[in-house]
DNA sequence: AGCTGAATCTTGACATTGACAAGATGCCGT
DNA sequence: ACGGCATCTTGTCAATGTCAAGATTCAGCT
């Protein structure tokens, strides 16, 4: 019983808990809320004792510190792909739309500060390379003001975080991608002064 | 010690205990956030037995109802004077994020519905009388297509939540407000087709 | 191979919390 | 005055986060 040999199944110090125990948690926090999650929980998901989960990460805010980080980590991964291979600037939004809806709980975790102990050097860097990825690159098309960055950055946070409350009026079934990139689009539209609207549906 | 007579202090049975648990709570949700927030402690600051609460809200999850109603109405209140005062489209959205920064408690709570008792009659009402100030009005000038008003709604609910979540890189002290009329006016000065830009700064 | 130290996990314990039940207390209308 | 009722208290229980101490496995070194 001590062959893991794929470094997927469990061996018998369980091999990788520390992964199992951070999917086991975003899983529980997409569906219950960061709230209703405890870590004496997600050690019985993972099959060990109540208090293997605190030496991984030293408390519950560890836990959820290291989520964010590993949120963080992987936001900044999908901007930089968006990035280069479309340098289209709203896809870049949708992208950042995408990740938000496709992992709920880090997004959920990412942006509450007070969930987290804010001088992880984990999660400061994680901050630090999606920050520059966010707020360095999007100098805007036509626009020079930094403003212009912030504005797009709010409108695609906005809108997932508004998505994932449940507070956009629903539209019969519409995928969440195809509204975020309407309402990316009618952001846009207003700029590059009308002439050379976007036609590519 | 039982005149109470202007309805703010406290008599015997503590008079209106269930207005001054939700302000200690929105207090200490400002303070360290929702997670660490005790009916036990509020109870203790409220100066009455660690049961009491739970009579008033049911649990928790009750209260943290309770919360969010409030907000959803005081925010209703807000955007509604803001829509009769200044008609102007701009200052209805920084009526939006003054709320979010002022009452950063009731924010928090308002878009979690993890938090929330769904099926809260009084939440439900609230959260539809604001909802009705918020994308019933909201046609924007120009355009008549509903995409506008959910990414004008999504600009400044993004901008309060990354405000709040401390994400925005630092402008040297700049006021909020003041940012925020910036990033929203960045917003507006690319739709009316560069014309008849805004100058009323 | 064998040993030693470190990493990983378990067991046990304690204070705190949310929730419930049952009782006490003050208020209000009749 | 009195009876009903909302309000609040006291007592209790299971669950949780956290800590301490011990057990088990692993890795590196000789």
């Amino acid at each position: 019983m001590n062959a893991p040999l794929n470094g997927r199944t469990q061996q018998y110090h369980h091999g990788d808990l520390r992964r199992a125990l951070l999917n086991h948690a975003a899983a529980a926090i997409s569906e219950s809320g960061v709230a209703k999650v405890s870590l004496r929980e997600l050690a019985r998901r993972a099959g060990v004792s109540h208090a293997a989960p605190t030496h991984h990460f030293g408390s519950r805010e560890g836990l959820l510190t290291a989520l964010a980080a590993q949120g963080f980590h992987a936001l900044a991964d999908l901007m930089h792909n968006a990035q280069e291979q479309t340098g289209d600037f709203a896809e870049m939004g949708v992208a950042y739309v995408q990740f938000a809806l496709s992992h709920p709980a880090h997004f959920e975790v990412m942006f509450q500060p007070h969930l987290h102990q804010g001088d992880d050097p984990a999660l400061l860097a994680a901050q630090q390379r999606a920050g520059e990825l966010l707020y360095g690159a999007p100098t805007l098309p036509g626009t020079e003001t930094r403003d212009a960055g912030i504005a797009a950055w709010s409108l695609v946070h906005g809108f997932a975080t508004l998505w994932l409350s449940n507070a956009l009026p629903a539209e019969q079934g519409t995928p969440p991608e195809q509204r975020a990139r309407q309402v990316i689009r009618a952001f846009l539209d207003g700029r590059n002064n009308g002439g050379l609207a976007a036609n590519d549906s």
